[in-house]
DNA sequence: AAGTCGGGGTA
DNA sequence: TACCCAGACTT
């Protein structure tokens, strides 16, 4: 049985689309710093932090996180408080503890250098299939497909596949076409090709199509059904949370902090003393508050003002933070016993820890 | 297969 | 607003 697929690529010429893909690339591909070389640590860093994250935003961070960890020894070695404190702000912060932990991993069993194996690479935390496919191609040379959502796009629309790409298990079919397609001189050429014609030419939305330079192979263009493709299904469901956020000073006028848990959202990153408000309490806002310190620290605080409200929104999740300011004396304060994960400290000490976006927006409008 | 996990740029 | 971004992991 003839899959769709193998129908669409039985007329596609192959060698030409590879040399005209890859001369373009070579031809107009951006300057990015992880092009300067092909050390397999950089390749590797640079994938991991451009996962859903776009090119612009990830370049400071790289040079910023290469600087302070070029090598896979400084990375193993480093305190993963110095590592989320250099991710801080780029999101999806379990990136980087997985990154930190295979590395770990490939300086201890590998002595230091990168696997080129396949298997060896998947077996990496936070090394999927696209991670694998790109450091094998782009490090190594090595003929391996490297499916990301620019590449689906890409080929959705050139090869005509009108399956749903939000599915997981498209990827696999996207790979199999990649597989047929991949130049294999060339596979890092190739590659990036792909990504960079999905960022630069073959676009999410009015794709420039009089620009392209494999246009004579793309079947949509063909059709005129660029626009059409890739097909995607969509689902959102954001639910809001509203949060009440203390700024608790003792007499000595530090701040309480705590850090999060080493699990789930925004995992090991620090934050202020808050609490999920319960809607339909009986209970303002500032009584609720007081009672969570004194249940959770232990601690008799005096609420002394509103601070601000924020509202900071994730992907699936919104959250409406009500910040306070509030004092505790040092009679009341004197049995706190500060721990490792959560503690006063002076506010000059307080900004050189980690924090999500939305408590850093918070603490840069303390002053003194 | 569906849900979780950030943050910012863009139309 | 509602996507979308050089995805991976958990359930």
């Amino acid at each position: 049985m003839e899959t769709n697929l193998e129908k669409n690529l039985k007329n596609f010429n192959i060698l030409q689309f590879q040399q005209d893909l890859i001369d373009w690339f070579i031809r107009e591909q951006r300057i990015l710093p992880w092009r300067k070389d092909k050390d397999p640590y950089k390749i590797w860093v640079s994938e991991v932090m451009l996962q859903q994250t776009r090119v612009e935003t990830v370049i400071p961070y790289f040079n910023n996180f290469i600087e302070k960890f070029p090598t896979i020894e400084a990375l193993a070695n480093a305190e993963e408080e110095k590592v989320l404190k250099a991710w801080e702000g780029l999101g999806y912060y379990s990136r980087v503890r997985n990154l930190q932990s295979a590395v770990k991993e490939v300086a201890e069993k590998y002595g230091g250098r990168v696997p080129d194996d396949a298997k060896e690479l998947s077996k990496l935390k936070g090394v999927g299939p696209y991670t694998k496919g790109a450091i094998l191609s782009i490090a190594y040379g090595i003929p391996e497909p490297a499916v990301d959502g620019n590449v689906m796009r890409v080929l959705s629309r050139i090869l005509m596949i009108e399956d749903d790409i939000s599915k997981q298990k498209t990827r696999k079919l996207f790979e199999n076409a990649v597989r047929e397609l991949i130049s294999p001189d060339q596979p890092s050429e190739f590659n990036q090709g792909l990504m960079e014609l999905g960022a630069l030419i073959c676009t999410p939305k009015s794709p420039s199509c009089l620009l392209c330079p494999v246009q004579r192979h793309c079947l949509a263009f063909g059709e005129g059904l660029q626009d059409e493709l890739p097909v995607k299904t969509t689902k959102k469901t954001t639910k809001t949370v509203v949060i009440n956020a203390l700024i608790l000073r003792n007499d000595t006028g530090h701040i309480l902090v705590q850090k999060r848990p080493s699990e789930g959202l925004l995992a090991n990153l620090w934050e202020l003393p808050n609490h999920e408000m319960k809607l339909h309490s009986a209970q303002d806002q500032m009584e609720q508050l007081k009672h969570f310190m004194k249940e959770k620290y232990q601690l008799d605080v005096t609420i002394e003002n509103h601070f601000m409200n924020l509202k900071h929104e994730f992907s699936h999740l919104i959250w409406n933070i009500a910040v306070y300011n509030g004092y505790v004396s040092g009679s009341s304060a004197e049995h706190f016993v500060q721990k490792e994960n959560c503690m006063f400290l002076p506010l000059e000490d307080v900004l050189r820890l980690p924090f999500p976006v939305s408590y850093r927006k918070i603490l840069a409008e303390i002053k003194v």
